[in-house]
RNA sequence: CGGGGUGUAGCUCAGUCUGGUAGAGCACUCGCUUUGGGAGCGAGGUGCCGGGGGUUCGAAUCCUCUCACCCCGACCA
């Protein structure tokens, strides 16, 4: 890896050989998998736990799913879906009613088979009484939804029901990584329920471009629209639409899932009505899934080598206030840093004025570890001037402007629209320079066999069924992250993927 | 689940080959001087050397088992 292979605008690498030294070590060109670590440390983000595979989200990590929850959840009932509760346990016959779907499910299962505790002979505990039928916990709720939807639904005109909830799941996972693979994982898992197979496809992609339209305009993560190939599709699915981000390693991130069950589960739970014809039929059913995954890609789609980058929509805090003081005006400084703090939080801002007793130097750095949008620091100057000097954290210290007190409360919103604006634009011009048409499944090989060279290939979909396209997969470790909605299904799109 | 690597202070790591009283930088605590992109000097605290078992007079170091983390695969809505 000699050449730089990551995003550096000019007024970056001139500051990079100013201060080799950067707030992440190592850099994202030096070791991208320890980099994306040390940003979740450094932004005190999440920690790994004494389980295997489960992380602490700790609250500044938690605070952004909170936003996600926020967002994304309010656009889910805005599409006419009521939110639910179902079991963390799933009977282990249940799981067990639907072939394709258990195939799919078995290896990661965690199983639940004792519910009492005993000493045993060395004192320690064992458990004691076994279930009669074990439990196994939701890797997701196809199954024990649909049992509650086949009780729910008796005419068509109870249909459509569109149910949601946020919840755990758990898949025991070989490879855990945080945020991006975690045994238990947060999400949110929608579970549609139709008259009509049209209505069931459609509402399918209708959710898709729910996501899109959130990782798009909430995250500021560009996404490619599309359905997966008959290999990569959701267990017990007719058809997988997914949405994929490029990181900026190059590898693909599937950022959220919809699929078309088409009445797979409605067969193997019984879900059926007594249609307008008056005969019974069995529902059409969807299911849809977005989980915290998303914050793994946000941190790989924006951050830098000084740390995360928050777009401004799901910041914890919008602005961090940091109060510049001397022995003799502290009184003063932080007075009006805290009547800053109250005139951006009257104007909606999301503001963290950082009083603490340390150095300022040190609260701008945590301000840029954590990607907090606009960084303000108040000092002695300010005061008099009755101005604030604001910082954008993408932009860094060459964006640096000193600005009316009231003009800077009147024009922070905008601020915000325009780093959102830039961060998603400069994540999209990144991808867009790394995806390359190929013609040939030579030209594939020769990219991907290329060590200066990364990004997705796009080709034509009808090379995935050349054999000499499967032994390529097992080469280069890729595989077909989806056919572009853009494409009508005559092209794929091929990457490495997270 | 296969192959490889790493576990030593809050963090990054040296020390392990060749066994002999536990180390550095940063961080932390106190004091003074400082304070607009990681301050300076002085003083101070910090460890079941991942865990169990062994070899040895003596183990961070050697042997063995185990756990965790990281990487490459396999697997994976």
């Amino acid at each position: 890896m000699t050449e730089p292979r990551f995003y550096m605008s000019a007024q970056q690498q001139s500051q990079s050989a100013k201060k080799p030294q950067t707030a992440i070590t190592p850099t994202r060109a030096e070791d991208f998998p320890a980099w994306y670590q040390a940003v979740i440390r450094a932004a005190d983000m999440a920690e790994n736990s004494p389980v295997r595979g489960c992380m602490i989200i700790k609250p500044y990590g938690f605070a952004i799913w909170e936003h996600i929850q926020d967002i994304l959840g309010g656009m889910i009932k805005d599409v006419g879906v009521e939110n639910a509760y179902f079991p963390l346990l799933i009977p282990l016959s249940f799981i067990a009613k639907e072939a394709e779907h258990i195939d799919g499910f078995a290896t990661e299962c965690a199983v639940v088979t004792h519910h009492r505790l005993e000493k045993g002979p060395d004192g320690g505990l064992i458990p004691a009484s076994p279930l009669s039928e074990p439990f196994v916990i939701r890797p997701t709720s196809e199954t024990i939804i649909g049992e509650a939807l086949s009780n729910w639904v008796r005419s068509y005109r109870d249909l459509p029901m569109k149910l949601n909830q946020w919840c755990n799941v758990m898949r025991w996972e070989m490879r855990p990584r945080m945020f991006l693979r975690t045994s238990e994982f947060l999400w949110q898992e929608g579970h549609n329920c139709f008259e009509t197979a049209e209505d069931g496809n459609e509402d399918a992609r209708k959710m898709l471009d729910v996501y899109a339209t959130f990782l798009e305009d909430a995250l500021a993560i560009p996404v490619i629209r599309g359905e997966k190939t008959p290999e990569e599709r959701f267990p017990g699915a007719i058809a997988t639409y997914t949405v994929e981000a490029m990181m900026q390693d190059g590898k693909a991130l599937q950022a959220g899932t919809s699929h078309d069950l088409g009445q797979t589960f409605s067969r193997s739970a019984n879900i059926r009505f007594q249609g307008r014809d008056g005969g019974e039929h069995l529902a059409w059913t969807t299911s849809w899934g977005m989980s915290t995954r998303t914050i793994g890609g946000l941190i790989m789609v924006h951050a830098d080598d000084d740390g995360l980058i928050m777009p401004p929509k799901i910041a914890p805090y919008h602005v961090s206030i940091i109060p510049v003081v001397k022995a003799d005006n502290e009184d003063r400084v932080v007075a009006y840093a805290k009547a800053l703090e109250q005139d951006l939080k009257a104007a909606g801002f999301r503001v963290k004025c950082d009083v603490r007793d340390d150095r300022p130097s040190n609260k701008m750095w945590e301000s840029i570890k954590k990607g907090v949008p606009v960084r303000v620091e108040v000092g002695g100057n300010e005061v008099d001037q009755g101005t604030v000097t604001a910082v954008r954290r993408d932009l860094g210290r060459e964006s640096k402007q000193t600005l009316d007190k009231s003009a800077f409360v009147a024009q922070l919103g905008g601020m915000l629209d325009d780093m959102h604006k830039a961060l998603y634009a400069r994540a999209k011009a990144f991808r867009d320079e790394r995806i390359f048409d190929v013609e040939t499944l030579d030209e594939m090989d020769a990219f991907f066999g290329d060590e200066s060279k990364f990004g997705f290939v796009r080709m034509d979909a009808a090379l995935l069924a050349d054999p000499k396209f499967a032994e390529l997969k097992k080469k280069y470790a890729v595989t077909p992250r989806c056919l572009p909605f853009a494409d009508n299904g005559a092209k794929a799109i091929i990457g490495k993927s997270y």
